[in-house]
DNA sequence: ACAAAAGTGTTTGTGTTACACCCATGC
DNA sequence: GCATGGGTGTAACACAAACACTTTTGT
């Protein structure tokens, strides 16, 4: 891997990313994990080029990480404190694997420049999980979906980043009206509750969710869908941009 | 002024300053003028020291444009678009101070250190007008409280800034219960209706917005105040932290 | 007594929560 | 027929908006 240089990105300033995304009733989060000794893992991130703006790196990291453009993102907070330095955490990855990284091969000068202090972007965004190919890159060992609730030790203070997107989440889902970017095409009335009872990690009532959502008017309802049990089939529904 | 260097501060990252004050039933913005031809103003600005937090770097550039600690902040949004460098605004403010600014008194470097691209982490203050002398810096030629309405030509983005820092400013005024720290110590329950109308920028039913104020149950009632008008004396509030 | 503005109470409307019931489906 | 889960209706409640009235103050 190439050693970013000053000419290229912005110094000190990075952007993370929480990819949320929705299956088997969980809310779940996209994460690599380092390949490196130690269970190291870490939120999908990157640096900012001269010439592209912070929207336009975090779309370019999240099209690297999930293979699709045209997501649903948004910044939501910067994360600054002196504290948040790589060094410490640098050191002790490398202390575990000396093999890898011996002084020749892990350059001196690509050390310093990753372990200055950095202040981070936090973004968030929404897929279709369905739709997302996870792509790990030169220095992940594998990526994977982790449930938000189960997730692995994350480096740095990437769990409190995890906790304010949750919060903003919430915050904006309502608002906003930005759940359905999590689900599929179609979906059935139970797999809204089910995501928001996954997003608020707290039960809803079946009925008056219903009148809720549909009270947004911003739902089409399409034809049943037949599953072949033994009950009323659903209607499916479709988001209506517009 | 010196040429601040790349080993103070975090290069290409900034910190611009909404700070609202409250007087004469308008929400007003402290907005220091540049002392230079052309009529530049600017949000109080600054840079993130290498050690310093970007929270503490945000309170040591609002104390030293306020005169006061202990304010009320928070951090709203980054701006980080590409077309947001300094560099033609500062060409124009060239041209036509080139008196002031020959090519011997402003020297290369410094000029290369401003007028590379900038993103900058927006945060906005609220604080009781009354405790605040404004402070002009180096190059300001003035500094003073602008009706958010009657805003000067501001530079840049910097309009763009000031709507966003309302815009969350409206979004948090009741979750948050900040409007107190707008307000003297003791006010009457007209004082904050007519504050919430600035910032809202809409009348408030009188008695529906005293019951909505007194059932947050934030508020202490003390003596009334006897103004000398020919009505019923209002009685004097304190907010209640705990 | 009166005008002006503060304080408080009552009614209306709206939206959310809780409870109840009916309907379609496959065994 | 019956269990299962989906769809809908209604009553109860809480909260906010609209309306009305009373109280205090200085002239």
């Amino acid at each position: 891997m190439r050693a970013p240089s000053k000419e290229d990105y912005i110094q000190q300033l990075s952007i993370d990313c929480v990819i949320f995304g929705y299956q088997d009733k969980q809310l779940k989060v996209l994460v690599p994990k380092l390949n490196f000794k130690g269970d190291f893992w870490a939120l999908p991130s990157g640096f900012i080029y001269q010439n592209e703006s912070i929207d336009q790196a975090a779309r370019r990291i999240l099209e690297g990480r999930t293979g699709i453009r045209d997501i649903y993102l948004e910044q939501f907070r910067v994360f600054g404190e002196t504290g948040r330095s790589t060094k410490t955490f640098l050191e002790r990855l490398i202390e575990l694997n000396k093999d890898k990284l011996g002084d020749d091969q892990f350059n001196r000068k690509e050390f310093e420049w990753f372990t200055r202090r950095f202040v981070s972007i936090g973004y968030y965004a929404l897929v279709d999980i369905n739709k997302v190919t996870p792509q790990q890159n030169e220095i992940d060992e594998s990526i994977g979906w982790y449930d938000i609730r189960h997730l692995p030790s994350l480096i740095l203070d990437h769990h409190e980043i995890v906790a304010r997107a949750l919060d903003t989440l919430r915050l904006n889902l309502d608002e906003k009206l930005i759940a359905f970017n999590l689900l599929p095409e179609t979906f059935t009335m139970k797999e809204v509750q089910e995501l928001y009872e996954a997003i608020y990690d707290k039960p809803f009532a079946r009925n008056n969710f219903q009148k809720k959502i549909l009270d947004l008017n911003v739902l089409e309802r399409l034809e049943k869908k037949y599953t072949g049990a033994a009950n009323k089939a659903p209607y499916l529904y479709r988001f209506q941009r517009s």
